[in-house]
Formats: structure tokens, sequence, C-alpha cells
DNA sequence: TGAAAAAAGTGAAAATATTCACGATCCGGT
DNA sequence: ACCGGATCGTGAATATTTTCACTTTTTTCA
């Protein structure tokens, strides 16, 4: 592993992408260099934090002249792991799962989906985007076979437990969770939940707060 | 609003959904009681954290007996907001945005979708799953007429802040982002951000901190 | 009715994460 | 070579969030 010493919080690695994808962008309109206050301010987030979450794994800026944007890009590539490929399965090929294979964020460099998996008869044996759909209970010798590192979970919800498990049982160390079920994963796996309509819900939560409409029934005292 | 005092971290509103959540499920299974304990167990938090994240909001428990289902389950409802109906607008019908029209948990109750908003003039005009598709330019007109409080946004990137500064414009206060974008806001506007790829590249730092396959080309130190 | 058990509520402690502010270093011009 | 300005790197100060551990309240059962 690349950091030295004490852990790096997760926020932290989730801002390192962030920065990652501003250098890129900085780096097609032919930057050469950026300052911490410039790749900071295009993230609304403040540069000592930037500075400091770089520091979790080195010193890579040059003082008073900030940092090499190819350099600090290729830095931020490795932390991230994008210097290899990584492939992909995706179980639960509904709406989300199909978009989600289509969906352009998800073949960046460095991914690859390499196996689509459901249990419905229907779609076993078929193909999306040229992709397989192999059934559920063949996961375990797929992910073999294909060398699959990252599991990517649409499954409807009733069905996500099983699926995680299966997963698990597999020995995939990496999930990304669409399903709106939490799953408990010992220490070495990372599985991470993408819960939309909870967010929908935080919307909700801040526009009733703000009482938007003032309504007639928007009365909002609690009982008891 | 219902919080009394402090203001509640927006961690403990995602849990207050997830919370939600399993009471619902424990609902249909016919229970009356929940403890505490119970409920954290079930998504893999503290106890003392559920509890903690009630306290902003009230008392709502019964010692000894701990909480009513129902009740505690109607409790969040208000605290999210979930009492009244939000119309929500898709910007970008691509396969994301598609994809999340056709989504379950988009369409739970309290949610409805009731437009669709595109650039293209192959979509314009016409309709999915029974939604208009309208012209971004129509933006303001469209929000104001169907009173929609919340936006999603699933433009491609290049598109998304221009996007985001039409919604904010047209006085949305609600965001939903899947666009892999940084949107700057006021203090007054709520946007949450979704980003998938990101998502990957955390579980790619992980799997190559790892060190999964230990082979030849996984040299991943820093140079200089 | 009283004692024991269960479980919520909560102030304080601990753990994490962010921000500040300043010393260190580097570049460019003279 | 030196100076002034820019900007990184970082320890210390804040702020935030989580967890603990204890107190209070309620229920149950003998």
């Amino acid at each position: 592993m690349i950091e030295n010493g004490k852990k790096v919080p997760q926020v932290t690695v989730k801002r390192l992408s962030r920065y990652l994808r501003v250098l890129e962008h900085f780096s097609e309109q032919g930057y050469e260099t950026i300052s911490s206050e410039e790749l900071a301010n295009e993230l609304h987030v403040k540069p000592s934090q930037l500075r400091k979450d770089l520091a979790y794994f080195g010193e890579f800026g040059t003082r008073g002249m900030g940092y090499s944007v190819s350099k600090l890009a290729e830095v931020l590539r490795k932390i991230l792991g994008l210097h290899r490929q990584w492939a992909i399965a995706i179980i639960g090929v509904g709406n989300l799962g199909t978009a989600l294979l289509r969906y352009k964020g998800l073949n960046e460099k460095g991914f690859r989906v390499a196996a689509l998996f459901d249990d419905d008869p229907e779609k076993v044996g078929s193909a999306r985007s040229g992709i397989h759909i192999y059934h559920v209970d063949n996961l375990a010798n797929v992910v073999k076979e294909k060398n699959i590192q990252i599991v990517i979970l649409t499954v409807p919800a009733p069905a996500a437990r099983a699926a995680a498990e299966a997963v698990i049982k597999a020995g995939i160390k990496s999930i990304l969770n669409f399903a709106p079920v939490s799953i408990k994963t010992g220490p070495e796996i990372t599985c991470l939940q993408v819960d939309i309509a909870s967010e929908l819900k935080i919307l909700s939560h801040y526009l009733a707060g703000q009482d938007v409409s003032g309504g007639k029934d928007g009365k909002v005292a609690i009982p008891g």
C-alpha cells in the first residue's frame, strides 16, 4: 500500500478520485501546474483539506509553484489503483443494472464489465451490450474464471442479502450495492452503498424543513 | 421544522431514512415494538447512535419497552417530509435518466416524476413511461407549472454545470446530481451527489491496497 | 407492592475530521 | 547570490461525530 503510516479516512479517498477528475480536465485544457487553491476551489473544498488529503500519501507539490498537473494525476491514479484493469460483474440485469452497464462512467479506463448475472430464466443465456448473462448459481465459477474483482449489486431488495452472501462466498472483496439493504461484511471487504431512495428522502427532509409551501396540511408537530 | 435546537448532521438524516426502511419491513412482519438494539443491528450501527440520532428530534421510545414500530415509523415519515407528495423532474433522458424513471425506489410513496427534460430534438416532445420530455429551455416554466421541487440531474458531465445553473435559476432547492461535476450552491440549496465512477475508484483503491494479485506488474511505489 | 430486568435518554469522553496559521522551500528577477 | 512573493507541508487548534457508561423510567412477575 502506498500510504505512509496512519490510516486514511474513506472521505479522503473519495475526494482523491474527485481531485483526479478535475486534474484530468485541467490537463486536457493544457495546464501544466495547478495550486492547491485552484484545484480545491473547483471542488468547493478548502485548499488545506486538499493538502492534508495528499499528505497521507506523501509530498507531491513544489512550494511556491503548486503541483504538476500530470505528475499529480499520475500519483492519484496509482493511489487509486487505476494503473490496473479491474473486471466487474453486475448482478441483477434490470433497469438499473442495464443502465449502469451502458453508463460511460462505468466503462472508464481501469474498469471493464466482464459478466452479468440474473436469476430470471428469460434473461439467462442472452447478452446485453455484448456481455453474457449468467445464472447467479454460477457466480463462484465465473468469478474465478474471469478473475472478477468488483461486484455491482442491482438486484431487488428482497434478493439482496442472499446475493451479497453468495458474492462474498465467491471471494469478492469489493461490492457496490445499489439495493436498499445494509450488508454486513467482514473488515477485509469493502462494501459501498448507493441508496437513491434514501437520497431523495434526505432532500425531502430539507424541503419539508424549509416548509416550502406552508400549505394547509403542512403540520409537522409530533404527537406525544 | 421538527428538530429541537442544535443542527442535525446530514449523516443523521441519512440514517433516519434507513431506520424507516427497516421499520417498515418489521411492520410488515407484524412486529409491534422494537428495541434500539434490534433496529440498530439490522443496519450495523451502534444502538447508542440510533438513540442519539433520534434525540435530535425528541423522545419517541418507552424505557423498558423500546419503540412502537408504527409510531416511530410515523415520526420518521414526518421528519423526512414524507407526508407530502414531491414532484420530481429528471434532466437528461439518457440511459441513467431513463433507468431512474423506471426504478422502483424513485416512485415510492411521497415522490412522483412529473416531467423529463433533454436538449436532444429527437427526444423532446416524446414521452417515456408516460412522462413528457420537455426541452431544457422550458425548465423554469414547467417547474412553476407542475410545482416541481426536486431535480435529478443525469446529464453528461460537460452539460452539468449549465444545467445546474438553470435549475437553480428556476428556483429549485433540492438537487440530486449524478453528473461527475461538483456543483456550487448557496446554503439554502441542498445538492447531493451520487458519483458512481468515484465509488468504483474507491473500491479500486482498497483492492490495490490489499494487493489482490501480487502479480508481476503490481508495483505501486511512488517515484520521487 | 416491591424487586429485578429491560431499555431509553443523555452528559461526558473519545475518536475523527477539518481548518488554521505559520515555518519551510522554491522560483524568478535583479 | 540575494530578495520578495508564492505556495506547499504540517503541528496545533477547532469542530464534529461516535461511543461509552451511567441515570431514569417502565414493565413484568412473584
